[in-house]
DNA sequence: TATGAATGAGCATTCATTCAT
DNA sequence: AATGAATGAATGCTCATTCAT
């Protein structure tokens, strides 16, 4: 039991640094030698605990997947009016990204549908399911009144949430904006627009 | 010199060839094999035409690159009133990102500064000339009064540009929605935002 | 009978050219590219004259190496004193080398028989014939007392030969001395010893 | 240490190979599969101890130049007579090619500059050194009036020097004679010339 | 006669992967 | 649990060679 945990606590190790030598240097161009050498170890070692590069890819990636949809299934189920909703919907997209930027960086940045094809559809699946909870907010948003009747539901949720992906290419929290305040001026824009 | 056309031309063909491959499977997935293929060649004649696949890669790149600089100058400096001006930029951003998709999409999802360093810089400095253009233009608005004072320009044209570059992950046009109607409906959401 | 003269010029034009390069390279360094370029021409016109490179190798080489044997015979066969028979010898070698460095410096540098085994094998049955011829005058020497009796006839040759072949490596004729003179020293050297 | 001490033994049985094909089949013919072929391994194994092909033709080279050189320069420095002298060193000579036959070819055969610029300058220079030390031995010896006041010391040394070298192409001391054997009469010839 | 274009075989090199220790 | 060593498949690239024009 120790020794099971001590093997999981490693293998999340290893995935960490896989996550952050994938994002950084691409899947393709990344090698086993350089996530193992993040580790202070060698390629042949990461065997005992992946059984490939692709599998090691897959650990990197699963686990994570599902929390921005269970997040945003809660924001949306809440009571909040739709605004609020939207709000706290986007600062909750730039926290995860945040937190986990190497991690969703692969996603936008890899072919990963070439590599890792059944990972690449299980991603696809929660990323439609995300983004139908999007269309919902907006569509309920729509019958209260609350946004504009006019605006396409589908493509209004493609339009945020590509917003909110872009940042992925060049916000670094440490960089002196946090997240959240990045999170409202992401709102002010898309709530209220820039015309004054 | 029809000699030199001739070859001029298939280095053309050569190079869409590429840039359609490169976009598709990844600049690293994709071998040499392929984009000739793509051509109904084999691997080695492509060496008749480019010494590497980095050049391969860097020549696709290269004579594009200036294009969406050249027309948002133009657009910036014409008369217009600044709405207007964003309209147009959108369009025109979305009209470049529709006719070279592969191209562009390269940017995005490869890692070229670690394969072709010096591409990765030049191309870098294009895309700050770019965003210039865009803060100019917002603080223009500001200035005029057409914008809210109170919008972040720096942020504001991140925003913009990285709405209008997500569309590189989804949109095509032969979907059903023109880029000139799609580039509307962002414009909607800039200027004037979702609320009611 | 013109076209057959023009075209007969024209090959001994590249098989010149071809030996330079060779000589210059290696042949294994050498590219059919090279050789063409130094007739101001393109690699696949060579092909119009000669079948392969290696054929190209060879009409390189095999006019040209019965010239040496020739030689060497009708000095053995002379009336000369052996001190003569051996100065003019040496004198011939060196001249021969000068004249045609390149080619016979393909002879000692590369390994033609891994190429072309056939005329690896011929060039080699010449070089015999050469190094009988002067073992032969050697002997000769010996009977009629002008050399030692104590030396090797074998092992003589192979020195005298050596040391003339080993002037490939350096000696060039434009660079002060004159193969004459160098032939001149070498004899005294061969014949005489250097010591007081 | 015991783990350095083997990979550092197996590079030198790699580099030994090495010297062996590169010098019977000439570098660029040789293939790595051939070098890693005479050590019963696979050509990329070889690239878990040497960089390139280049990198292993340099290590095979490397390390051993420097001992012809000083092996003269010892026998220089001795107080035996310029007659003895030249005696040890035509031996020494021999006995280096005798025993490095397959690495010392190389420098005679192959046309390093084109291939490895920096190690053919440093071969280079230690030739020059070694040239240098003889041309130093005969000035020697004909001051002292050992050896003959009009002979030319640097065109003696190129010869006896060539004369040396040129056993490479033919002498093997499995094949009746011993390289001491014919160093002695390389030397009388030398020394004595052949005349009676 | 010469060339531009294309080919395909050959080779160096990389790197994920295996495995005995 | 980790490593050094070796492997083999994959792939970019070179270049002799072909051939229609």
């Amino acid at each position: 039991m120790s020794e099971t945990k001590k093997r999981s606590a490693k293998r999340d190790l290893i995935t960490a640094a896989a996550a952050r030598v994938f994002a950084e240097r691409g899947y393709a161009q990344a090698r086993m030698a350089d996530v193992a050498a993040e580790l202070g170890m060698r390629a042949g070692s990461l065997y005992y605990y992946f059984d490939s590069k692709e599998g090691l890819l897959a650990a990197a990636v699963e686990d994570r997947v599902a929390l921005a949809v269970a997040e945003l299934e809660s924001i949306v189920a809440s009571d909040d009016p739709v605004e609020a909703k939207v709000r706290r919907a986007i600062e909750a997209h730039l926290l995860v990204f945040d937190e986990h930027a190497a991690l969703y960086g692969m996603f936008q940045t890899e072919h990963l549908d070439g590599i890792v094809p059944d990972l690449a559809r299980a991603v696809d699946e929660r990323g439609r399911a995300y983004e139908s909870l999007w269309v919902g907010l907006i569509e309920e948003g729509i019958r209260s009144g609350e946004l504009r009747p006019r605006i396409d539901p589908w493509v209004t949720m493609k339009a945020i949430v590509g917003l909110c992906n872009s940042t992925l290419f060049w916000f670094e929290s440490d960089g002196g904006m946090s997240p959240e305040l990045l999170a409202g001026r992401f709102a002010d824009l898309v709530l209220g627009g820039v015309m004054a």
